[in-house]
DNA sequence: TAAAAATACTCCATAGGTATTTTAT
DNA sequence: ATAAAATACCTATGGAGTATTTTTA
């Protein structure tokens, strides 16, 4: 059977065309070269070097597949320098999964502060909800994921990062828009707008609204933000937003009005989760670091 | 330092997902897979898998650095078959892959020929897609291709064998089946049926009949000639069929009419290709030899 | 808790070193 | 005759096997 080692001697012999200065190219002594060489050439069936006094030639399939050994002692350095990147924090591409509601916030200051602190570091992104996050991280398809924490999943390691506040999203014409800070309990199912069943800002808000009643809530359920802050600003109902996410989409709409909630501000903690156990904990606790902290 | 052993391990690994199944292809025992990968994970400094119970999952380094060992490996195979066969042609396996409108036509003569001509030679076919083949034999996974050429890939060396003409087949009660002879100017996009895009008797369908703006062609994408034979037969369409795979697949069914073009006849020319380079062109151009020929 | 991988330890094959012989011109 | 490679022989490394323990969802 071959071996790179095998390869690694002829290649030797053929940029020498000597064996004792190509034994010595590769520190050892010449009979261990030649024993090698002859094993290689036994394993190809044919010789591959001519012996000449003064030194060697190679055959014409010696030089064909000393060639080709060049080339497959490339590649293999070609590896070897993969494992060599690897070493540095962040040093192999990175898959991360961020949930909709943050990533158009998170994401700009984050990849930047990625490439000022780890300049080879290479993150792929993906957007989705937390479900479908947890689910493709625990197959291996992305390598963390940054949402709302806890995710109550014990198969996951989290780092909580940040709060992000949830504010009240009303029309500027309401009742509501008139209030300098907004209660929880002052608000009626009937107005309320939430997104789609099994969606983590819809429970998230049920939460802070413990008052309400899921059954008496529209039965509509938006699949996306935009869609919601489009029919608040319509004058059709009220929600509960992200202080990231109103941010980014809803700040600019005049129809729109943003009302703080009283103390105890209501809040989810936004955090990076991984599988438990992964080989790079050391990176994504690294990528933790450059998420935005709390100022505590 | 890297071995090939340590590759070909990883290989394995990669191929079967589990140790101990990995372990039993490679004829070694368990342990002795784990300590190589094991070697191989410290050797590049980063894990290679996850160790999940039921099984193992390549990491990402893992993912990539197993997909640079399978070219790494498949270069040190035609090292050794630079050896193993020389002087005799044809004196090792030799792995074929042919498109399947060309299969069932070409196979049986070409099988026999190459029984008499060479009796100790053999030859596995693998029946696919130009595409797949090309990647396969780009990998080392298949040694030669039959299909439609050029293929259009500098990868590969290419030697024309002969015409495949292109006909017109349409429903027999049809206004196409009174003419004797067909004009690719005269197909309306509206009837004409296709395969699904990638597939290369499309793009060769549409070359032909450059009159037709894709974009105005039904929608309908086939995945096997079989389907739109009987979707012509039922008069839903027409469509271009290349002569071989009529020969086989249409000449019998009586719902059916084939057409042949007026000259200058449209064709595909279908030849045999290899990666470049590879040590074995002195078998694929006797396996040329073998193909039938355009008597010119 | 059960399947799967890692570890411990023993043995043998193989690579490498030193000393010496053979080869080719 | 002489430089250079091959061979002989010994040692050390490392790969593989068996038996067992540890790991992980």
């Amino acid at each position: 059977m071959l071996t790179l080692r095998q390869l690694r001697y002829l290649d030797a012999l053929a940029a020498n065309a000597h064996f004792g200065r190509a034994a010595a190219a590769l520190g050892v002594t010449q009979p261990a070269l030649s024993v090698q060489i002859r094993e290689l050439e036994k394993a190809l069936g044919a010789p591959l070097v001519h012996r000449l006094p003064g030194g060697v030639r190679l055959t014409a399939v010696g030089s064909e597949i000393a060639s080709r050994a060049a080339a497959v002692l490339a590649a293999v350095r070609e590896i070897e320098e993969i494992g060599h990147a690897r070493g540095r924090i962040l040093g192999s591409r990175l898959r991360l999964g961020v949930i909709p509601s943050i990533a158009p916030y998170l994401l700009p200051g984050l990849l930047v502060r990625i490439g000022e602190r780890y300049p080879d570091a290479a993150v792929t992104v993906r957007e989705t909800v937390t479900r479908t996050l947890i689910e493709e991280t625990a197959q291996g398809e992305l390598d963390a994921l940054v949402a709302s924490v806890p995710l109550g999943d014990a198969r996951f390691e989290e780092v909580p990062a940040f709060k992000d506040a949830f504010l009240l999203a009303v029309p500027a014409g309401s009742v509501h828009a008139t209030h300098s800070s907004a209660d929880p309990s002052q608000i009626a199912a009937e107005e309320l707008l939430l997104l789609e069943d099994g969606h983590c800002l819809r429970d998230q808000a049920l939460s802070i609204c413990r008052a309400i009643d899921p059954s008496r809530l529209r039965s509509f359920g938006a699949t996306s933000l935009t869609t919601i802050f489009h029919l608040v600003a319509a004058g059709q109902g009220i929600t509960l937003v992200p202080e990231m996410a109103a941010d980014v989409g809803v700040a600019s709409d005049p129809r729109l009005k943003l009302v703080r909630f009283a103390d105890p501000e209501p809040y989810r903690m936004v955090g990076l989760a991984w599988r438990r156990n992964s080989p790079r904990e050391r990176d994504f606790r690294a990528l933790a670091e450059l998420l935005p902290a709390d100022r505590q």
